[in-house]
DNA sequence: TTGGCAATCTGTAACGTTTCAGTATATTGA
DNA sequence: TCAATATACTGAAACGTTACAGATTGCCAA
């Protein structure tokens, strides 16, 4: 099927998206030619290079992404790595949001790659790699040792990575700082006279797990504060698993008198599962937590919070891949997102 | 710059992505005969076909995106178009989640095209129907004429919207059923004896504006009761804002018994509202609202839910799009989601 | 035997881009 | 003046795919 209008090429008529092709006729120049001003090539004349820039302007022309990529290879493609069934609620959207931001006046665009709990989560990055579906691609869950970070600097695609790894590797990441998330809500809690404290730990295998334990074992110390074992649950649990084992902990008699949460949604059941358990919250426990949104503090005015912004490091992590694929240093590549303090509840009237 | 390893083609060293030519090698046949065979043309022998497809298998062969879309314009791409801004928290990514459930045994790549606030909302669709960046697009944030709606149909690519229009032209579209949502909630809100009832509306222009407002309309009618207007916020508005309205509204004297609130986030506005006003939920107002996940009950147990699926919607919207493109008639692709009943709060435990 | 035809298969061109290897003209050095 | 060189431009080829217009073979009816 020919989608042609007019007879051979050059046609005036419009209506069809111009392409180098289109430029050369209305500018009397070659293909080439063409192609060499709109990019800046030294070889051409400064006259010419403006003329073509001016028409090409003029007509909106727009280089043919499937031609540029089969030519070349390039996609002009970020691709974000999800995993459907963990990245539970919110966050997701504003690192896409974030990385949105950073690509909008890119040539690139942004492809969703998604990957269900029972695949392995180097299927997706393999597909991508084998089928040079992107430039760079960004991963999240990150683990201490990835097996797809691995990877993917072995065929040398430019990726970034949503938290470290401990490979001994060196690649762009961001992160939050965990280890001083951990340390500062233990101190904070210290500070108001809670001194037996459990930890809501992050998904155990991830890498931050290990910040966020150590950070929260090292304030622990720090301040003569002790840990009350909290293993059962991390944020990757359901909501009722982890009101449950809340309420059973809040039961006990060496019950803690200060929580740390890694996660908005597990502290919601943190707090039902102290509730449960017929006690209040900010008499009989205090509960620190991190955030993505101010609504904590809607949900319990009680609660002490901890921001952290995932759009941060979705700008964070396409700035890293781009810098990557740009052709910068990975190491110079990595960002550490410092927490703010711990805030507990202003009206804002008060205010 | 030559990626090429081996001499001229048809190497059999692998580590090459293979290509028709790889295949035709191997097969001994012509690129166009495996091409066709590839596709399940009429006219390749039986024989031919399998053996075609079983060396395509083995050696892993995947078609070139580029090389099919330059030659056929089909991108293999579906957009979903969001506002950057306004599709405040969660439900994004659960729409987009259904939408990757459906794609995910498609050829079809999801890409997100966003938009923020200060643009034109059809900068983005007119920006992917001339550069021919999709082969469908889905949209939300509808409106009863839209323009981007009225913008593709005439472009003839095929869209589906995440909400009604009311233009008089026929598209694939999936929608709440708000109108039912509201005319429940207040049903069952009269049911419990609350008789003065506002309503947090969506926001205004959106089409599913009008269908919840003339659901709480008529059934308010229905059901003899009255309605005090809330018309200073809707569900785009700030949590502050709505907060503050809500508790403005909580101390006139006239205030309601029973508020109807369009989205989850905003309910938590409300609710702080209405304890800002020194009123206690369950006991003074009751409040029904939309959620999209199982939040709220942990929020507040006295809250009364009507659950949103997002996921859904993603699907079906992919599926729309999808079975729009695949030729089927767009009149046949609507779908409208019917809210479920009206849920008080039941602790896990009691059931 | 011949012509017709169905069944299979094939080469070429084209999609839009960039790279390679030029060509033509002007400019320079001696 | 002549050759060398720089400047500005160009056509052809290639990326991987599909559509078009054949080509080859075997078989059958006349």
């Amino acid at each position: 099927m020919d989608r042609r209008t007019s007879e051979k090429d050059g046609d005036t008529s419009a209506k069809e998206r111009p392409t180098l092709k289109t430029l050369a006729f209305m500018t009397g120049l070659g293909v080439t030619t063409v192609s060499r001003a709109l990019k800046d090539a030294p070889e051409i004349g400064a006259e010419t290079r403006r003329r073509v820039q001016l028409v090409a302007k003029q007509i909106g022309y727009r280089p043919n992404r499937a031609g540029v990529r089969l030519r070349t290879g390039k996609t002009n493609v970020i691709s974000l790595v999800l995993n459907t069934e963990r990245e539970i609620m919110s966050f997701v959207s504003d690192i896409i949001y974030g990385v949105s931001e950073v690509i909008a006046d890119t040539p690139y665009h942004l492809i969703v790659t998604p990957y269900s709990r029972s695949q392995d989560p180097l299927d997706p990055v393999r597909y991508l790699v084998e089928t040079g579906s992107a430039d760079g691609v960004i991963i999240s869950r990150t683990q201490p040792n990835d097996p797809r970070a691995r990877y993917m600097l072995e065929r040398g695609i430019p990726f970034a990575t949503h938290g470290r790894t401990d490979m001994g590797l060196v690649h762009p990441y961001h992160d939050f700082d965990n280890y001083a998330f951990a340390g500062e809500a233990v101190r904070y809690l210290a500070g108001i006279g809670r001194g037996r404290l459990a930890l809501v730990t992050p998904p155990v295998g991830l890498t931050y797990y290990g910040h966020t334990v150590n950070g929260f074992a090292d304030a622990l110390s720090e301040v003569g504060a002790s840990e009350v074992p909290f293993n059962t649950v991390s944020i990757d649990h359901s909501i009722e698993q982890i009101r449950m084992r809340t309420a059973q902990l809040m039961r006990r008699d060496d019950r803690p008198n200060g929580i740390v949460s890694s996660a908005a949604a597990a502290t919601l059941a943190v707090v039902a599962g102290i509730e449960d358990a017929g006690l209040k919250l900010g008499r009989d426990v205090d509960v620190v937590s991190k955030q993505s949104s101010e609504l904590l503090h809607l949900f319990r005015p009680e609660l002490l919070v901890v921001n952290e912004n995932f759009r941060l490091a979705g700008s964070e992590l396409a700035r890293a891949v781009l810098g990557w694929i740009g052709g910068a240093d990975p190491g110079s590549l990595q960002s550490l997102s410092t927490p703010g303090e711990v805030l507990p509840y202003r009206h804002s009237q008060d205010q």
